[in-house]
Parts: structure tokens; sequence; C-alpha cells
DNA sequence: TACATAGTCTATTAAAAAGATAGGGAATGT
DNA sequence: ACATTCCCTATCTTTTTAATAGACTATGTA
């Protein structure tokens, strides 16, 4: 299961996209919309903006933006960012991989499998991005 | 991710495949080959049992054994039984659903697209089975 | 320059979940 | 009767998650 701060990075990115015209939105008020935590909301949008999906701006007239256009950010990259790893176990992680000593020499067979679910979910979180995720057309 | 719980579970049902024909097997002999906390382990194999996997016989000449063909056991009932919903939401999950602010009234996009995650996840992990877990032959 | 605005950063805390341990109880075979 | 082996529940520790707090920094504007 995603973590509810995944959920939360979900609910505000897609708040961004449908109001990504009006220029830098604030954090309180994304928070208001979605009934997030304003303090934990802070956190979260601060990790989009280290991973690179966002971009701020301080002061009046401030608030948070898209970097690059929400159709080039795969849902992928969000869940990374926030929750870590996709796959169901690390010896099958491409991206937070770690060696299991049941795995190596003789090759389990739940490694297999795992290999399999992971590629079938990447294939859809890779392919899906953030401008699939509004309603609004 | 799967919790190491689960982890464990598939470790020793890989086991119990392996040497399903010796007849029940004691947990001390399967917590010692797989290198799992013997009290841990029973735990685990209880909820299997509970869970229709596993039956168990006690005294001597005891121990757990497959109570159906390994082949009929899908690897997502192993999941569910020890880590709960497979789905990334629970506004997703078949097994686990639990109905959330957002999704109701206007879809919203994510859902969309984390039905389509659980789909192509379950399709295998349905499909597959304790039988494909075992490397031998 | 002074001030208000709004994001930045780090620490702390509270609650929940995960992981593990402990020990008496109940069934079974000899 | 006894040893064996699983059953059951409680407890404990550690880690993670979720949330809160507050001081700090950058920016626009009067």
């Amino acid at each position: 299961m995603l973590s509810k701060k995944a959920q939360y990075a979900f609910h505000a990115l897609t708040y961004l996209v449908e109001n990504k015209d009006r220029g830098p939105i604030l954090i309180a008020e994304i928070a208001q919309e979605k009934h997030i935590s304003l303090k934990f909301l802070e956190q979260i949008l601060l990790e989009l903006k280290r991973g690179g999906v966002l971009g701020s701006k301080k002061g009046k007239g401030g608030g948070y933006y898209f970097i690059k256009d929400p159709s080039e950010v795969p849902l992928a990259k969000v869940i990374r960012l926030i929750d870590g790893p996709i796959a169901l176990l690390p010896c099958v992680s491409l991206n937070f991989f770690e060696p299991c000593e049941n795995c190596t020499g003789n090759q389990c067979g739940l490694n297999a499998v795992m290999v399999e679910v992971r590629d079938a979910t990447l294939k859809i979180l890779e392919q899906k991005t953030l401008s699939n995720i509004s309603r609004m057309l």
C-alpha cells in the first residue's frame, strides 16, 4: 500500500496539475483544498522539489509550480521519491536493490515471480504520468 | 514491499513444498533450515493453518503439511493472509476495500491507474502458485 | 530599509506497525 | 505417565509513519 504521505503527494500534485495555469500555488491553498495538514504538506512538497518534480518561489506571489510538464513525470517517480521501492522484494528492486541471502547462488523461485510483478507494475507506473491522474480535460 | 513475515512465510512454504513427500515437517526444522526465529515462525505457520493453506499434527511425528496441493494455492492468497491488501490504495482493494473521500463522487484519476496496477499484479499473483516458487523439478 | 509573505530546514513527539520473545496450555503418540 | 510438538496470548522492543513546532531564509513591495 502507498503511505498516506504518498497519497497526499498525489492529491497535491493533482491540484497543481489542475491549476497549473495560475502560476505558483500556495502550500496553504493546497492544504486547505485537499484537507492535508499544512506542515506535513510542506515536507512533502519539499521532497518533490528536491526530487526535481516541482519548483518553488518564496515571498509574495510565491508558491509551488511544475518545473517540467506533468506529462513528463511518471507516477513511478513520485512513488519512489516519497515511499521508496515499488518492487515487492528488495532483491528485485531496480532502484533500491538489496541482495538477500536466499537468492544468491541458487536462484529462488519467488524472485522470478516478483520480477514479473515488478515489470507488470512498472509498465503502467512508468507510462502513466501526472497528466493522467487529473479528470480535467 | 512484502513484510519480513510474508517473506518468511514464503521461505517456509518453499521448504514445505520441497519436502512435502516426507510427511509432517517440524517447525523447528524449518526455522533452522531457513534461519527464521522459531517463535516467530510458529505464529506464521499458525496463520497459514488458519487460512486453510496448511494442516498440522501435534505430538511425536507431528508437524506441518499441505492440506491442499501447493499448485492450488495462489501466491496472492499467502500475501493476503500475512500482509493484507495487495492493491496500492484502499479504495481499489478487492479484499480490503475502504472508500476514500476523494474517490467518491467525482472519480479521481489516480483510482483508475491503481485499478490497472492491481489487475496487472493480480493476474500474476493469482495465477502463480506455491508450486511455482520452488526450483526443484 | 523595513516589513510582511511564503517557502526551508531540522528537531521532536505521538501513535501505530513490525519484528521478535516468552511461557503456559492442549493434543498426541508411545 | 511422559515426552513431544503444536496452540495461544501476552508482552516487549524497534522501527516507521504521521504529525507538529519553531526558528531561519529568500523575496517582493511600500
